[in-house]
DNA sequence: TTCAGAAGATGACAAATGTCATAGTACGCC
DNA sequence: GGCGTACTATGACATTTGTCATCTTCTGAA
């Protein structure tokens, strides 16, 4: 495949790839392998072993935890550079979260042993993927005060702000990432049903537009008046 | 004060600094101070800059963010042998929680050039504290679940069972830590008079007791079928 | 020791959210 | 093009949780 060489992969400018060696990026180059998915198949499961990490190179994952209810938890949307499953890696765990394609996607699979040989020797690498989880904690830390103290409501509205700064619209203006009713409600962690009337909701006050499941934002601010509880 | 050189301190085997070399270390104890803070006072707040981190010695300390709402969401409670602030210091960022003793504690400081040169030059320490923040970002990773899709009443229930196996018991049986119910309610993201009403609730069925603040539990396996959804 | 203020407890009610039932709608497959 | 299945939508109702008011109990400082 063309421009599949990590040297030359612009993917890694976004993660801490960039902050390996000519040579340790030649070696992982030379061991990974590409994989490409389809919306809905599953880069790997809650508590499956891995074996290496993904660097997204295009699309979209869902990470996310089922509960004793039944119910999916989505904790994170991964998208083009990040890296998915370093946590397991480095904690020599097996994967706490699942990691499943919410549209097709094009992924590097990079076995554990470049990582970790790199990890031990190169203090700056090292430190880049501190930095990235740290701030992924944040993140993290952020989402549970989200969680425990905003409505549904509010935390709809969020969503879709999220969506609209992290992935973007089309040209008619809707959420490039269209995520079905009940990965909404995962995400925000309500039932399917409730988040569909906020949903309703919203079109009538005319924050939102939709066509299908697709959802375009009408009124950024007034979402945001809402996130801030106005 | 005798015992006071981090060479010589017990703490440091249950965190990253096990893994600093002898000369490291003796850099570290030439810099830090030592502080004792009365329960209630912060370590530092929300916002604030980080010159460098907090190692507990003694006692326990909140990690807490304002919500909107005007209510504390306690995110994690840190105890002897744990570091606070690092992912602060790590990622150049003021503070994103409030830390607030929560019992009388005994907190060696630790300025961050310390921390930051033995970040860049020693391997083996960075990728302790990468092991430890990716063990931290499983936990919050699980909070979030737990959060979203669990009853107030069975978070209630695992608060308790958190606090007993993390904090152990007295003599009498009661939890070592004793919260306030405004604590315990932001621990579990909830109001104070919902997290008193469910505290009576589980000592009319008999599953804990109580005396003044002090909780202490009376029938474990039922909290723990209570949390597992039976 | 006493007293004031904080923390704990409880009732009554309102609001938010979940659940179950049911109907409409879209979309891939034959 | 039709059909079946999965997704979306909505109503009715139950349950959970929050809010406000009030009372009691504890605790620390004068």
């Amino acid at each position: 495949m063309e421009n599949s060489r990590c040297e030359n992969c612009i993917i890694r400018q976004f993660n801490s790839l960039r902050a390996m060696s000519k040579e340790e990026l030649k070696k992982v180059s030379d061991s990974k392998t590409t994989k490409k998915l389809k919306k809905g198949e599953p880069l790997f499961e809650e508590g499956e072993k891995l074996n290496g990490v993904f660097c997204v190179r295009n699309g979209v994952s869902k990470l996310s935890k089922l509960s004793a209810n039944g119910k999916d938890q989505i904790v994170k949307l991964a998208t083009k550079g990040e890296v998915i499953g370093q946590r397991s890696v480095i904690a020599e765990e097996s994967a706490n979260l699942s990691a499943i394609a919410v549209s097709d996607m094009e992924v590097c699979f990079i076995p554990k042993e470049s990582i970790n040989t790199t990890l031990q020797s190169n203090p700056n690498f090292t430190l880049e993927v501190l930095r990235h989880m740290a701030h992924d904690l944040k993140e993290a830390d952020d989402v549970i005060v989200n969680m425990s103290q905003k409505t549904v409501k509010q935390r709809v509205a969020e969503a879709f702000l999220y969506l609209k700064n992290n992935f973007g619209v089309d040209e008619d203006g809707f959420l490039m990432l269209t995520l079905s009713r009940e990965d909404i409600s995962n995400v925000v962690g309500t039932a399917t049903e409730s988040a569909i009337r906020i949903i309703s909701d919203f079109k009538k006050q005319g924050l939102i537009h939709t066509s299908g499941k697709k959802i375009g934002i009408k009124d950024e601010k007034k979402l945001q008046d809402l996130v801030d509880g106005f």
